[in-house]
DNA sequence: GTTGATCATA
């Protein structure tokens, strides 16, 4: 499982992460996702009531977006598949349902092909995407409704084991929440001023990873990891910033290449991520390294992961194999965990600071204690730091977790023999300051190379509770609007 | 109250 990082899944995710937030964010920058020769066809009827035909080129796909209209065009996430096809290319394959203009939700099913953008490895634009309604090929009769609602019912049991349990479970630990997008507060970024710009075809470039970039929130998350800013007070706005570009970017090794030059689209970049000695040739994945300075090692990251397990194991399988451990930075030590708490709910909650690459409540003193501590692993250092940064973290409102990153076994030694209280307690004090004198924990890194910088992250808990807790109201918020999602 | 287990090896 795992490598979720590498894995075609894990590009697809992302993908769609950024798609469906454009979609609703910014529908005027969509077209900034293909390319010259890619195809575009997004359900419709012709005149004949026929099956829309597709359009081909970035230009004309412009123009068709904004044919449809897409306005305040939220998307709910059923289900997305990614594979590795040919010419190291993604396929994914998203179902889900779509709402425009506030028009109730249809059923759709729509399939991008990814492909590499050429100049920079782990760069992709959508070459193909083809949406269809289900409606629309089904027809809606009634009569066909209710067959299909019996269908469903049986069907789902099929689909559904799996692919619900993925979503479930996923969708707690991994998956794109439904991007809802429904941000409001968050989309006060600036990037939700997104400029329209125009001639897609000639901007593309300097736009590519931009639009990306200002989206939501929810992408953010996966903003590298923070070079080292200083977050001031706004670090707890809308937290996290962050572009499929800078996502798949963040990791990157190449991406020093800002600009992919030559190619038109929009051109999302994955990122997968190896430990950088790695540079493979495998199928998907690329590893490495972020653009961050600031990273100096990475360990691989690691492919296994109790829960996670299903989720990636559909794509995760390229690199299966690989073993890697996760870096101590990517950890966290979580105790004073609630007994009943279960790894699912841990996962929840944690999520909205980042990617949960694995969590794990610790069992062991079954014998008599019940645990009351775990690790949650980030796929990045970054949502270690602003959880850190976040304390107290409040759990249900009402518990104060300890989180603290995870220690090894010397470092805990070595506390203990001198002075480990002491040690604590600056870090701590580092750690939380976001305004301090080094706040580590930053808006990072985004990549922007026009420097708008991502907004700083910071809410973060999910519950802030009563604590003066730096971290703003706006955590919650967050929290929430990720987590409408996926709960339903 | 409290910091795991896992892989395979030069």
């Amino acid at each position: 499982m795992v490598m979720e990082k590498t894995s075609p899944l894990l590009v697809g995710r992302e993908f769609v992460r950024q798609y469906y937030t454009v979609l609703n964010k910014a529908p005027d920058f969509l077209h900034r996702f293909y390319g010259r020769n890619s195809s575009y066809v997004h359900g419709g009827l012709d005149s004949n009531g026929k099956l829309a035909e597709a359009v081909y080129g970035q230009t004309e796909i412009h123009k068709k977006v904004m044919s449809l209209h897409f306005s305040e065009c939220h998307t709910k996430i059923r289900h997305v598949d990614a594979h590795a096809t040919l010419g190291d290319g993604v396929v994914v394959q998203v179902m889900g349902e779509l709402s425009n203009s506030g028009q109730p939700m249809r059923r759709f099913l729509q399939t991008f092909v990814l492909a590499p953008e050429g100049s920079v490895d782990n760069k992709f634009y959508v070459h193909n995407d083809i949406f269809r309604y289900e409606d629309e090929v089904f027809g809606d009769s009634e009569a066909e409704l209710e067959e299909e609602s019996e269908v469903e019912e049986e069907e789902e049991p099929h689909v559904s084991p799996e692919a619900q349990h993925t979503t479930t479970h996923a969708s707690n630990c991994y998956e794109p929440h439904p991007v809802s997008t429904t941000v409001d507060q968050v989309m006060e970024d600036p990037a939700a001023d997104v400029e329209p710009e125009s001639e897609p075809e000639a901007r593309v470039e300097e736009l590519k990873e931009d639009v990306p970039e200002k989206i939501p929130e929810e992408l953010k998350e996966k903003s590298p990891s923070p070079t080292p800013v200083e977050t001031a007070p706004q670090m707890q706005e809308p937290p996290k910033t962050f572009s499929w570009a800078s996502v798949t970017s963040k990791n990157l090794p190449l991406s020093g290449s800002g600009p992919s030059s030559g190619i038109p689209p929009h051109v999302v970049k994955v990122t997968t991520s190896q430990p950088r000695a790695e540079v493979r040739s495998e199928a998907s994945a690329v590893p490495l390294r972020p653009r961050d300075q600031r990273v100096r090692d990475r360990p691989a990251l690691s492919s296994r992961g109790p829960r996670t397990g299903r989720a990636e194991s559909e794509a995760g399988e390229v690199d299966r194999g690989r073993m890697v451990r996760y870096p101590d930075n990517h950890q966290l030590f979580v105790g004073n965990l609630p007994h009943d708490i279960s790894e699912r709910e841990l996962c929840d909650f944690f999520m909205t600071y980042g990617n949960v690459v694995e969590l794990r409540i610790n069992t062991k003193g079954v014998g008599g204690k019940l645990p009351n501590f775990g690790f949650v692993v980030f796929d990045d250092s970054e949502p270690v730091q602003r959880i850190l940064g976040a304390r107290p973290i409040m759990f249900r409102g009402e518990v104060r977790l300890n989180v603290e990153e995870k220690k090894t076994r010397l470092v805990r030694e070595r506390e203990a023999r001198s002075g480990a209280s002491d040690d604590r307690r600056d870090s701590r004090r580092m750690d939380r300051g976001p305004s301090g004198p080094r706040g580590i924990m930053g808006s990072g890194g985004m990549r922007d190379r026009d420097n708008r910088a991502p907004p700083p992250r910071g809410g973060m808990a999910p519950r802030s509770g009563p604590g003066p807790a730096r971290g703003p109201a706006r955590g919650p918020a967050q929290a929430e609007t990720r987590f409408s999602e996926k709960r339903r």
